[in-house]
DNA sequence: CACTATTTTTGAGACGTCTCAAAAAAAGAT
DNA sequence: ATCTTTTTTTGAGACGTCTCAAAAATAGTG
């Protein structure tokens, strides 16, 4: 196709004013305008600027747009002056399709925020992460693609993504043990970070973590302190390394005190609310009901706060409640709860990530950070 | 750079040993191994398979190649066979940079989650809404980008995106008044559908919606059929369309019942757990305290919940009450709340947004839909 | 079999950017 | 003023795809 400065020449008016013409700009006079028209059509030309045009109205070459554009340190400050003025006039912006071919990256980043058909989708925590780990994203001129990921076969998404140059890594929540995602990623040579890992063994991925055991143990003493022997744990279904980490720190905490666990004070849920509510129940079925529940979130601990109100048992007098993630409801409520420093730990996370693609890792791709207790009244 | 033929045949091997070696598959010995590696050093080669590859191997020219595997009617069978096995055992996939610069469109929509700031960020419904966007999207091979904007200029960045070729279009919701994205990305002729938009005049743009009114009826009618009288409401502040239709048609219902309102019986709120318990609290101390307490969303109900707890007020003997979005938490307390048809109306959204971008439209760029009334027990 | 009509394949070229090696301009040295 | 060094600019070419007009192959017809 034609270029700007071969309309406007073939039309016999400057640059300037062909693309005002195009633009139906009301500074050009109607003639002018449909002398204008003609032209481009005769080339069968669409008004698009690129930096070929910035080119021929700066009356430089176009490598030299490029580099005066992307601020070179090759150009000299007056050229790159001009060139600036010229892309202004014309009101340039820059095609990122092309110059993702050229560079052979993308500038975006892939997360799976939701999982297909996944009933148990109330994360306040997580849609925190992404919130930051977007800001993180954008302040580094990139972007986030957010995707859906099946429950079988996840593993074929991203790699789809990725091979595809779709995204240029990726983002990984919810790690699991022998996470399928994690094996063909690394396989690939494809980078990614996740939030989460420090509790599998032989993590050899990049990723930041908050010490899970370390959260529940300030839990754990902080009952203990206050003379709670009986402690209860509503925890996730095993198979997710984090919620295993959390009960395995309940146990130690446990033993550690000298306290041995009945067996039905322990009882495992999902993270829906009515769930967590008849776990709740259960365990205060017990036959040596505990004085203190502790909950692996606050979403549990929402549910079991709402079976201890209707069955009239006070928080924390009869019940002292505990949950994970310090996320408003737990605030509102007054539960006491653990904060995660998630936004750091975002920042944290897209620096490594972002090492990991411009291929100068950084030297510490495994980052940890530390939980903090939130004590609120249901345990005072 | 050369291809991979070129490289075989320097190599005096076929492409698919070279292929093969080049991957450091075993089943080629050491010996060719290195003299594949070393012919694709010396033409500064590194794989990467292209279509060009692809009709290499095959045997066809690279048109043929690029019709095969977009299903074009003009190839035939046997060839497209042909094409396809070579592309299978290449591992070919697809480079979307270079399809989107050669046809101008990404395959990718927009849409902000965030709002850089806001505290009030719970949000179930938006939450669904964007998981359903994008399936939508996936199902028809779009991925959805999500960023952050900012509080002010919102519009700018939206501009942005559209023209750096980033997104082909964008989805929005939250809708306000004279939206400055909505007039911005008009200028522009760039797609979008919003949800939301019935209640604002002269909405000229696509989008799909949820009669607000007309679900606040359904509350109002079945509170007054219970003999309720004294129905109070908590609201979002005004500003937006559909927090503004809300209050709107909860003031008509009244009015046909003929009951007159008193000024303290409506109090308004953000998405805030703490102001909605606050403002239920100012409602509640009335002089004629209501019977009925009518929330914008679940949120509100939820924060309202606690307040009616907290000070023994039973629900419904003492006050009825009601949400709206029939989210997970007015679930699980059981309030009575307005179900929005989401799935349904995401689809809906993005094949209107589809048609726009195919420059296609729709014959019906503006769909409403009805809500339903679910009744629970804090109104029974 | 020769000719036409139809189907199928071909190969070049364009999309807009970045970057390299080479050329030109400017600055510095003698 | 001439030559050398350094700075700045140039222009071609590549990235991988799709698509057009033209060429080749095939089918159909008398």
């Amino acid at each position: 196709m034609a270029t700007l400065k071969e309309v406007a020449d073939s039309a016999g008016v400057p640059m300037l004013t062909a693309f005002q013409a195009l633009n139906q700009h009301d500074t050009v006079d109607e003639v002018t305008r449909r002398c204008v028209q003609e032209a481009a059509d005769n080339l069968n030309y669409t008004l698009k600027i690129t930096q070929i045009d910035i080119a021929d109205l700066a009356g430089v070459a176009k490598g030299t747009v490029s580099y005066a554009l992307n601020n070179s340190e090759l150009i000299k400050p007056a050229t790159r002056q001009k060139v600036l003025e010229a892309a202004q006039m014309l009101g340039y912006h820059l095609n990122i399709s092309a110059r993702n071919l050229r560079m052979n990256r993308t500038g975006v980043v892939g997360y799976s925020w939701h999982v297909a058909d996944d009933p148990s989708r109330m994360n306040n925590l997580l849609d925190r992460f992404i919130y930051r780990v977007t800001m993180a994203a954008e302040e580094r001129s990139f972007h986030l693609l957010t995707f859906v990921q099946p429950q079988k076969n996840a593993d074929r998404v991203y790699e789809s993504l990725i091979s595809t140059s779709r995204v240029d890594g990726f983002i990984i929540s919810d790690v699991t043990y022998n996470d399928p995602r994690i094996a063909r990623l690394t396989a690939m040579r494809a980078p990614f970070a996740a939030f989460g890992g420090m509790y599998l063994e032989n993590a050899d991925f990049a990723y930041v973590d908050v010490d899970g055991k370390k959260g529940i143990r300030l839990v754990m003493d902080h009952l203990l302190e206050q003379g709670h022997e009986r402690i209860g744990l509503l925890g996730w279904p095993s198979g997710w390394p984090f919620g295993d980490a959390r009960e395995a720190s309940y146990r130690e905490a446990m033993r550690d005190a000298g306290v041995r666990i009945e067996n039905d004070w322990i009882a495992y849920t999902h993270n829906i609310l009515d769930s967590a509510a008849m776990a709740a129940q259960q365990i205060m079925n017990s036959k040596y009901p505990p004085t203190a529940l502790v909950c692996a979130n606050d979403l549990m601990a929402f549910g079991a706060k709402s079976y201890l109100d209707s069955v009239n048992l006070r928080i924390p007098d009869d019940v002292a409640l505990t949950g994970y993630d310090d996320d408003p409801t737990a605030q509102f409520l007054g539960i006491t709860s653990v904060h995660q420093p998630i936004d750091e730990l975002a920042e944290a996370l897209f620096e490594i990530l972002l090492g990991d693609i411009n291929q100068e890792p950084l030297p510490n791709r495994q980052i940890i950070f530390n939980p903090e207790l939130v004590i609120r009244r249901s345990t005072r």
